[in-house]
DNA sequence: TTGACTTTTATGCATAATACATATATGCTA
DNA sequence: TAGCATATATGTATTATGCATAAAAGTCAA
């Protein structure tokens, strides 16, 4: 797994070594016999919701489909599987190839979509992965991303806490987008593990940039959470989480009080 | 999703009216003619572990594997999703034909594993999903199960907290099973889930009986956790959290004072 | 019947975390 | 230099938690 801080699941990434058990030497016949064409398959692919959070709001890359099904619609960029990649490995190449993402970002695994008719093709199951990024390089990178048309659609989440639902996205006129596809039920899903996961993850930071005063911290976990914090609690709360180092630099060209910067302290929290 | 208390994610769930968006009338035509076999597919299977607490221990049900790959090995049970049904279908049909489940349970999807070599005959990328059941449900539900040897096998976490990492499973003699496939990531990863789940997330009344004394959940929970909790707080934690409901019954046939028993009431907490 | 024993249940108190309020510090702007 | 806006520091009440103690309610054995 591909997260620039070690704070990702270690476990159920699918690009090590193997860490599976040898193969046994009397099994090697029947292996070499297996056909796989014996019933039919579903496709699966991966959808990747590239998310950051700019004033005030969380908002999803998403791009307008320009072909069938669900033309003129839009969702997230997604793709098929490739049958020598893991899906990881195929959320990476998406982003890249879809976003214009190629440095390292959070990346994770936000849950698998198997609805039968979730897609009017066929039967395809789509694994749906999250990444999160701070506003200014989406923005550098969604310049070279591919073509065709893509917004950064504020989400409008409409329910409370960690209750779940589905999400929409918006236009610039705060019109409601047309998701294809259960991308609503995506979002809505990716919402709801945002918001739960702030609690214990350090997962604000990737949002920011490497470094920020504490009021831009404060501002990405109320985006999360869709409700005001404490300020004073929410200070103490992070000056006292042992994540957060001072670099010493104070903010520049504010028209008040320079904020001191810090930046994300990787250390593992006892 | 089939948990009987809504502690669920109701997002993602799969097997609904369907909440997708109507299909353009000018894309049928581009529907019919559409190819599903053009390119190659992955197989996708379920894999479902059966989870239950008892004697301190965190258990998890295991086959043995009587057909390669993996032969003799044991595994989760699992099966190949079918084309007409929901991944929640799949893990619901594989718990009553596998385990002899077929009862509302808590079942909710864990992780999706797709490295390419997992499994050794062909692509298979395997969506995990976990069940809860309390230990007395579980034991004449497995009489029930399909032939074959199965077991309740311990799991053995070489790792703290939320941390993560592989699971094993041990044998009646506390020696390790050898696990097919990547079921040892997926016993991690479970483990994992549940503790950090637990937090927030009424899951320890799922491994009880509908009613039961505090210490029975205390001692639930301090499996899940692999750690001592302290007596008191839990106490008051548990009965302000508005949670349980006294039943007014009290224990029968222990050797000394008989405790209070709760049940969970179902209640959404503000 | 009595007393020893075990576990539940209740209570008090020290400590830590948090919300809320107020005060002070610092740099910019006019 | 004064006024302003925000950062930062301090204090206080409230709440959650850990730890200790004691009373209550049953069983069991003499």
């Amino acid at each position: 797994m591909s997260a620039p801080h070690e704070n990702t699941d270690s476990q159920g990434s699918d690009s090590k070594p193997s860490g599976l058990p040898p193969i046994p030497e009397a099994e090697r016949e029947f292996l070499a016999r297996y056909d796989a064409s014996a019933f039919p398959h579903p496709s699966v692919s991966v959808d990747v919701a590239l998310v950051t959070a700019s004033e005030g709001q969380l908002r999803a890359l998403l791009v307008q489909r320009d072909q069938p099904p669900y033309r003129h619609y839009w969702s997230l960029p997604g793709g098929f599987v490739r049958l020598d990649e893991s899906l990881d490995a195929a959320a990476t190449r998406l982003l890249a190839t879809k976003a214009g993402i190629a440095k390292e970002v959070f990346l994770e695994q936000l849950y698998t979509f198997g609805q039968p008719a979730r897609d009017p093709r066929t039967r395809v199951i789509s694994v749906a992965y999250y990444a999160l990024v701070d506003a200014q390089r989406l923005a550098t990178a969604r310049d070279q991303a591919a073509s065709g048309e893509v917004s950064l659609a504020p989400l409008q989440v409409p329910w409370e806490g960690e209750e779940g639902g589905l999400a929409s996205a918006l236009d610039m006129d705060g019109a409601e987008l047309p998701l294809a596809f259960d991308h609503a039920a995506m979002l809505g899903m990716l919402v709801k593990r945002l918001r739960g996961k702030l609690a214990y993850a350090p997962i604000g930071f990737e949002l920011l940039p490497t470094e920020f005063p504490l009021r831009a911290l404060q501002e990405v976990h109320e985006t999360i959470l869709g409700r005001p914090l404490n300020k004073d609690s929410f200070r103490r709360r992070m000056l006292a989480s042992g994540r957060l180092e001072a670099t010493g630099q104070r903010e520049r060209d504010v028209e008040h009080r320079p904020a001191a910067l810090y930046r994300f302290s990787g250390a593992p929290v006892p």
